[in-house]
DNA sequence: AAACTATATCGTAATATTGCAATCATAAAA
DNA sequence: TTTTATGATTGCAATATTACGATATAGTTT
C-alpha cells in the first residue's frame, strides 16, 4: 500500500501517466516554459527564474529528465537543458486521440 | 517544507500542473480511457474495470473531479461520470502552444 | 595547485499520495 | 420497513514527493 500499483496497468497507460505526473508541478510547468520561451537553451538560470533553491531546482530537472521530457547536455562548466519533441509528441498524440473520442459522442450525457 | 509553493508560481502554471497531475497516476488514465471507450457514460462498472479497491478508485474519481477533468450526475441509486471538455481543452491549448514554439525554434541546441 | 563556478547528491523534515478495510449515507427493491 | 445496492467517507499504514542546507563533484580560471 502507498505504492502506485504499476504493474496491473498497460505500457501506454503507464506511460502517459509519467509525462503527466512530472508535468504535475507549477515549478515543473515554470521550467518548461522558460525553456520554451529562451531562444538557445542556455540553461543554469533556470535557477535564477525560479523561487525555489538549487538543489530543488536540481532535482525537478532530474525528474523531468526521468519522465523523457528535457534533456541535458554538458556544456563545459555548465549544462545545456532543452525539451525533448518526442515526449511531447506523444502527450499530444495522446490528447488529440482524447479530442476525436470526444467529438465522435459529443453530448451523450452530463 | 514538503508542501508544493503552489502561491509561487502563476494561476495558469498552477492551473496545467493541476490537470496534469491528475492524469499523472495510470488508474486515472486507464478511468479516462474507460469512460472515453464506452458509448454512454455508464459509470461504476469503472470498478469493476480497474484492478483496485471500491475506495481507492472512488478516491481517483474524485481527485479528476477536483482537477475538473470529469463531472459526476446522480442518476438514481448510481452516479454517472464523464469527461469535461473543457479541462481537457485547456490541456490540449497548452499543449498546442508548445508545439508550435518547439516548431519555431527547431535544432537549436541539444 | 588553489580558488571559483556550476550542478548533482545526500540527509532529513514536512507533507502528500496511494491503497484498502471498515463504515456511513442514500436510494431502490422487496 | 427491512433489505440490498451503490458509492462516499473515515482511519490508517506504506510509500512518495517537495524543499533545502550541507556537501560532493567536475570543469574553469587564476
Amino acid at each position: 500500500m502507498g505504492a502506485t500499483k504499476t504493474a496491473y496497468f498497460t505500457n501506454d497507460q503507464n506511460s502517459i501517466a509519467m509525462i503527466a505526473k512530472a508535468l504535475g508541478h507549477p515549478a515543473r510547468i515554470a521550467i518548461i516554459n522558460y525553456l520554451l520561451k529562451v531562444d538557445a537553451c542556455i540553461c543554469g538560470d533556470i535557477v535564477n527564474e525560479l523561487p525555489l533553491a538549487q538543489p530543488t531546482v536540481s532535482q525537478h530537472l532530474k525528474e523531468l529528465k526521468n519522465a523523457g521530457l528535457i534533456k541535458g547536455e554538458i556544456e563545459g562548466n555548465s549544462i545545456c537543458y532543452c525539451i525533448n519533441n518526442e515526449a511531447i509528441a506523444e502527450l499530444q498524440n495522446y490528447i488529440a486521440k482524447m479530442t476525436i473520442q470526444l467529438e465522435n459522442k459529443k453530448n451523450n450525457c452530463c
